[in-house]
DNA sequence: CTGAAAGCGCTAACAC
DNA sequence: GTGTTAGCGCTTTCAG
């Protein structure tokens, strides 16, 4: 059974310890047939590598590990996707944790950190988060961003809050209801955007309130409470400041009697083809996560080289100046007022000391669909066939 | 940055190594300010133990892993979360690996292994799959079942197969049209079912080829090749093997002319909610994923202990008997004929020796709804409003 | 190719 | 509480 070790394999196959090692690290330096009857002996015995030896010994780790909220969500999903296509593309695994607080976040942090991932990225499970700031591997944020120092990758929230408002407003809506929470700071951003685009036009600007949970069901009363009103207190389009919201939304709008979109369009915000289940399709901003998971991926690639090579030259310096024992670069980390300001040592900039926020926004484009543009639908192909299944989309 | 030591945490704090790990280990042995300060400090260089020198040493890990073969499906994120949902409530974490292929499996399996994972669950990629025979960590299959030594959860799908054909035959269809792929062995499976609770009843059946990749498009086409057959040559229900097929098939035959379930009775068999999108709620089973994800690690975590308790065991005899070097259970594995029936080791079964295949089946069971029992949607409330959440079911 | 040995960072056990 | 130490399994180096 278990705590089959490489000398056990050594004497089954009959060689020394260091030559399983060669075969199974440089297999060009083992004959043939040496390595042959030591792959036997591993099948055999059921060898498997100790990797924490491995690393321990300092071996690169060629895993990247993701930590996500949830995982019953489309956006994540696809930015797991995302990031999990490009790290196999660039020869890497991909690990991934998911917490739903901030504790076990931490700790999952904490353990793909320690366990040599060769960098870690981060999808906050909660506005409260912050990147540590001196981590043990690089850490790339997705989905957020902060003004502490670190590097992040999301969506541009105020572009699709101003998209969607501005391709409502050039169709002609005149009096637009906002629907969302206020606790969540992705659809704050986009009202802001929603905001800008309606004072650049004089639009009329109603927001509403779907509460904390900001399920379909909330969509759906409000929407149908909308739909209610007076024809002349109506306005002529809703915005879901999420998809889901906006997915009730119609429902409610249908329930009450009126059309959509003739008596009101209505649109969402975050292209979430877990909401896209309604009899109408959603006129949305396309999901952006599978490119969010691919640009953390190559930043974060991007880090990981940088910090090798910085080691490696490190280690080179310390062997040139013949140093009798190379010293640690275990610089004393900044007090924690000085991080986030530019910082420079002694005139050159150091890639150490460039620690300032970092922020890549991914900016988003327009699905336009049924639900503001009768008939747009069509567009997909004449006798299109749907497709029913919802897991393409990830 | 990084490369803090946890000796490095210690002169920071102005204490011993040992105190440190006693603080982080054992903190009832330090006392509080020391405890304290050694936070501090820690904090302060943002150190992080390395898990590799910890698990080398000896440490139980706290995570199980996960292998699944894809993310994109509802089936496989029901496992996931199950999975996780258990192990978390037994104070576990779940680290997920994805594999689209034998050998990026095998990898991620062995690196798992490797990392002292307590234990790692697999759902298998590919029919070839098989479990290895000397595992370095438990290993519990789920979604197969194999005839190998092993442990294995799975769905019934022979059962799934049955109680969607007895539904069917119990509502008065007398002709069934099955429509799926033989490349799938679970398909093949629920076929079975299908066909031994008909040939009960006398009940003719048509078996349809909706090829190898078997989309809802190739559900789209048959049900509307099967919809406008002459009345007297169509059955009067289709089940599809997987509910995607079912769903394409409903609009095929809507997209025909004819009604559902009115004219055709329709069902699905895999319970897969990203399929359940169209504009008829499909009958089919429930998914349970969840469930299976559940049983998997409480079925792991039962070969944990065990193995555990069996290591204990192991050193308490040696110290007892004190032998010099208290030798390693070190077996050579069994040739590979000898795998597969139950074997006992002079006389008392071991649990070394107890190698047979341990399979866990998740009995069905039948979700009805209005694609082949008209009105039935409306059960699930009078005023329902519609969930628009996919999300929800996984 | 063999055999021997150093050392990765940590935990736990030891004597003080 | 401190300081010191063995050893986890592996990779790499060095001399034969």
């Amino acid at each position: 059974m278990s705590k089959v070790r490489i000398i056990d394999v050594a004497r089954e196959a009959g060689v020394s310890l260091g030559t399983v090692s060669n075969a199974l690290n440089h297999p060009e330096r083992v004959r043939p047939d040496t390595r042959r009857s030591i792959e036997e002996a591993i099948e055999r015995l059921g060898y498997t590598p100790n990797q924490s030896a491995r690393m321990l010994r300092g071996g690169h780790a060629r895993a990247l590990g993701i930590v996500v909220p949830q995982l019953a969500h489309a956006a994540i999903l696809q930015v797991v996707n995302g990031a999990n296509t490009e790290a196999r593309r660039l020869g890497l695994d991909v690990l991934v944790a998911y917490a739903d607080n901030l504790e076990t976040q931490r700790r999952h942090l904490s353990f793909l950190q320690g366990s040599q991932m060769a960098g870690v990225i981060v999808m906050p499970v909660d506005d409260a988060w912050r990147a540590p700031a001196n981590p043990a591997v690089p850490i790339v944020t997705v989905g957020a961003v902060r003004e502490e120092a670190g590097w992040y990758v999301a969506e541009d929230h105020r572009a699709q809050g101003r998209i969607v408002a501005t391709h409502l407003i050039a169709r002609g809506c005149a009096r637009i209801a906002v629907i969302g929470s206020a606790r969540s700071a992705r659809m704050l951003r986009r009202l802001e955007g929603i905001r800008a685009a309606a004072a650049d036009r004089g639009v009329e600007l109603e927001v509403l309130d779907a509460g904390d949970r900001a399920v379909s069901g909330d969509g759906y009363t409000l929407g149908s409470a909308l739909a209610t009103r007076a024809a002349d207190e109506r306005p002529d389009a809703i915005i879901g400041l999420t998809d889901v919201l906006a997915a009730g939304a119609i429902d409610g709008v249908l329930a009450a009697g009126l059309s959509v979109p003739g008596d009101v369009a209505i649109a969402g915000c975050d292209g979430n083809p877990f909401a896209w289940c309604g009899p109408i399709s959603l006129t949305t901003c396309a999901p952006l996560g599978y490119e969010l998971g691919r640009r953390a991926v190559q930043t974060l690639v991007g880090l990981i080289r940088e910090r090798a090579e910085q080691q490696e030259r490190a280690a080179r310096d310390a062997r040139t100046l013949t140093l009798p024992h190379p010293e640690r670069s275990r610089k004393t980390a900044p007090a924690r007022g000085e991080v986030g300001g530019p910082q420079y040592a002694d005139g050159a900039p150091d890639a150490d000391e460039r620690d300032e926020a970092h922020r890549e926004l991914v900016r988003p484009f327009l699905l336009v669909r049924e639900s503001t543009v009768a008939g747009a639908g069509a567009k997909e192909g004449a006798a299109a066939i749907p497709e029913r299944n919802v897991g393409a989309y990830l």
